[in-house]
DNA sequence: AAGTGGTCTAGACCACTCG
DNA sequence: GAGTGGTCTAGACCACTTC
């Protein structure tokens, strides 16, 4: 088997809109990678070079260049100067992105709900101020839920939020992702540093997950902050690791 | 305080070099963090608009917007359209890198050291085959190592790798990381597909790692791929998630 | 209206890999 | 030498935010 044969897309860039809001580096990418999980672009097929794909398209390397970029950066390419664009082997996965565990469960196709343990306005500590960028001692609001999935729990989660954010109700909190709620008030999520661990269950822990006592716990401590800079939200999340782990795909820059 | 004071960087931009193979966005971008890391840029400060930075250090405006997007991607940035660049709150973290344990290790200060539990080669089974992109019950190289850092064991790291790589020795594993070893013999890893989760320790598994019974582990899987995107390693590590643990940096595109 | 980032063009030269 | 991606230029127009 050849595993480097030329593969050249065809008329799969048929209608792209150049006026509308979409960016055509994006439409483009779009194609690409469906022709990827398509299989029309099987592993290790080389593709097009930018340039001769920038001139059948009528558009402009650069612009060819940004939707191929984008798709080395996702990992499903692999880019090699004097060489050419590959597609990588091995299975394509989504790695995490910007979402909560709410959507997560959602969209594999699970029904997520959530139980609110604890809500509560009170003093940040020196850590929480810190993470969150607020004085020591000033209000933040505090919350510990409990998240099933098809009514089984998956994870605690404990979450810290700034002052601004203390007229979130309990019943909002209820029927909604945190991120949706945030998401709603225009408030865009923006960086998240993520922290992975692992340790054992407290007594409560395991109480409140239905697990024996002294299982292990996947651990997440997030900070995220929203398209000022700001920090948005701190929270602590517990997972049931037979339930729930992290993907993250990794490039090389 | 203004949160939103513009600050105009100075002459931190001296001595660019037009000639070397460093390329000017690169250079750019490497000023500008160590400026954000160092405080000259505070968490929250606004950055110079593109246009003028450009004009001021005699670079078109791509390449300048190229090193401020790299930083953006690394999440030390945050921009937005009308308003402009600040940098985002909180302190700055290393996020997960293409890097191995080890270097993880040797960069934080610690001596790691390595020793070989198992080193064989066999056939590959359906689950590894897949993994590698190899024919099932082709040759693989097979490695179990115990990876102590200051002489207490943090890792039990079981890794395969395609035939072409089963010339590596057992003292070649014993002085260097994996990642070193492929390294030197020119094999770069562009792209890694990892998935973290947690689960009880095995008693073989508390036993080489010096534990209790039962103990929480931190665990890995990972799929590394090399810049013609084959699988170049498959890896299963256990860590003591008490010695380790991963951070990442989630940047919404 | 002024200022910002977001997109796009149409070229240029270079470094690297291969046959 | 031919082909590839990597870098860089010098503009242009647009969308969004703030005043």
């Amino acid at each position: 088997m050849n595993q480097v044969e030329q593969i050249l897309p065809i008329g799969v860039f048929m209608d792209l809109d150049r006026s509308g809001p979409i960016p055509l580096y994006f439409q483009i990418a779009q194609r690409i990678e469906k022709a990827i999980l398509s299989g029309d672009l099987p592993a290790g097929s080389r593709l097009e070079n930018e340039v001769s794909l920038g001139e059948r398209l009528g558009l402009s390397r650069p612009t060819v260049r940004r939707a191929i970029q984008d798709l080395v950066d996702k990992g499903l390419l692999v880019r090699r100067r004097g060489i050419g664009t590959q597609v990588v082997h091995g299975q394509v996965t989504r790695g995490v992105e910007l979402t909560s565990l709410y959507e997560d469960l959602s969209r594999s196709g699970q029904k997520p709900s959530t139980k609110i343990l604890e809500y509560k306005k009170i003093k940040a500590d020196s850590k929480i101020a810190e993470k969150l960028g607020v004085e020591p001692g000033s209000e933040v609001l505090y919350m510990r839920r409990l998240r099933a999935a098809d009514n089984v729990a998956v994870s605690i989660m404990e979450n810290w939020l700034p002052a601004e954010f203390s007229d979130i109700s309990e019943s909002e909190l209820n029927q909604h992702g945190l991120y949706q709620i945030l998401r709603s008030r225009g408030v865009t999520i923006r960086v998240a540093k993520q922290k992975i661990g692992a340790r054992k269950a407290s007594q409560q822990e395991s109480a409140d997950l239905a697990i024996e006592k002294q299982a292990s716990l996947l651990t997440m401590d997030r900070t995220a902050y929203d398209n000022s800079g700001r920090a948005v939200e701190f929270g602590h999340h517990c997972y049931r690791p037979d339930l729930y782990s992290f993907e993250v795909t990794l490039v090389e820059k």
